[in-house]
DNA sequence: AGCCGCTTGTGAACGCAGGAACAAAGTCGC
DNA sequence: GCGACTTTGTTCCTGCGTTCACAAGCGGCT
């Protein structure tokens, strides 16, 4: 049996061809019909040359002197990224961050759908929100069991959050996405993927900070 | 003149460091006076010798031995960060998303300070949040240049991040960290840091999928 | 005082991502 | 029908990040 394709693609390119998706699904609700690797690249804000090495790994899609087809290329690429079935999620910690991502419409159009909100102050049970009731912690695995959820995201507060993501692997969740302020461990076969927002802050200051010192250097 | 110390340090080391910082401070609260690169790696989620590589960047610190000095190695990548000294950022857009972020302890004890948040709706305008009153989009450029402030945040729709951002860059923003799910193009001197919560979740999906795959494939 | 064990800091090798350049291929104009 | 232009897909190469492995240095014990 022949491999089509290497079925290994770098993380890297995993995270631009769901960009790609993106602004895919932009074009073609504009009317698009084709699109140039310079054009796509300029929208997604890479290299043309990368954009084509990232999407030769799915294979090749384009024609040649023409472009890509829109509608085929994001189909192409949403069954590869897998977000042409349906996926069922839990989110535990509804509070205002927990509310942001429940009630955010990008995720349903990817492929990812909330099948369980959970909070443990009881205060937080019982409310709606985006057409889902929030359940109590207790409820957590039975949850996950019935609908047989493989993704789970904590937006928790710190403190519990390795609790929290103890019961996930525990009862059968297999990826993690983790906004706590906290470095998680988990058991093997469950990975877990951290975004942490201050982290990302404080990158983007460095970053900042050395450009400026940088300019003020070549000025002296 | 002689240059203490190579000033350029690597993106990926500086995102690890401000997950160092953040351990740091764990310890220094547990009332650890020292600790060894290899349990502070353990903490970090990191390689030991990485972590050495890392805090190389920054000068000899450790004490061969022993291991380093909590409360001095935290001091001394503060100071590297520039998390000693309060940086003024702005917040446009107070969805859920925006209300998290003006309310989210963990960036004031990293030097950071918010010092506007705003929004296009009047329903929104006048609330208090964090210790700060929402400010109507009408006043963002005066309160800018006030208090300096070179960061932006923006968690606004899609539709109008790109228009903020160019406000921004115009009032005198230099770094802009984006949660909208557009990729933003902003004048030279201006970076902007993109945050997408459903890339972040799309890979996630995608890794554990490939993960799946491959251990059926074994098992075949 | 001297030795031993532990830990840091650094040098080297490896693998990977990113960028530029080039050949193949298809379309449009004449 | 043929040539020129446009655009893709690939290959090479350069630079960066990560990992391994070892020498150097410091504290503790005898």
């Amino acid at each position: 049996m022949i491999q089509p394709r290497p079925r290994t693609i770098p993380e890297a390119t995993v995270g631009r061809l769901a960009v790609y998706l993106r602004v895919l699904t932009g074009l073609a609700d504009g009317g698009r019909t084709t699109v140039s690797s310079g054009e796509l690249a300029s929208a997604a804000g890479v290299n043309p040359a990368g954009l084509r090495k990232d999407l030769s790994h799915l294979g090749s899609c384009g024609v040649r002197g023409v472009g890509y087809e829109v509608t085929a290329l994001r189909e192409r690429i949403a069954r590869v990224l897998g977000a042409e079935r349906s996926r069922a999620c839990v989110l535990v910690g509804i509070g205002n961050l927990g509310t942001a991502l429940a009630d955010y419409a990008g995720f349903g159009s990817r492929g990812f759908r909330f099948v369980g909100l959970f909070d443990a102050a009881p205060s937080q049970v019982g409310q709606e929100i985006g057409g889902l009731t929030v359940q109590h912690m207790s409820e957590l695995e039975a949850t996950v069991a019935e609908h047989e959820a493989t993704i789970g995201v904590i937006a928790t507060p710190a403190e519990v959050a390795q609790s929290v993501c103890d019961r996930l692997a525990a009862a059968g969740i297999r990826s993690i996405l983790n906004f706590a302020p906290v470095t998680l461990t988990a058991p093997v076969g469950v990975d877990v993927r951290p975004v942490d927002l201050s982290v990302e802050l404080q990158v983007l200051a460095f970053l900042g900070q050395q450009r400026t010192a940088r300019a003020a250097e070549v000025t002296a």
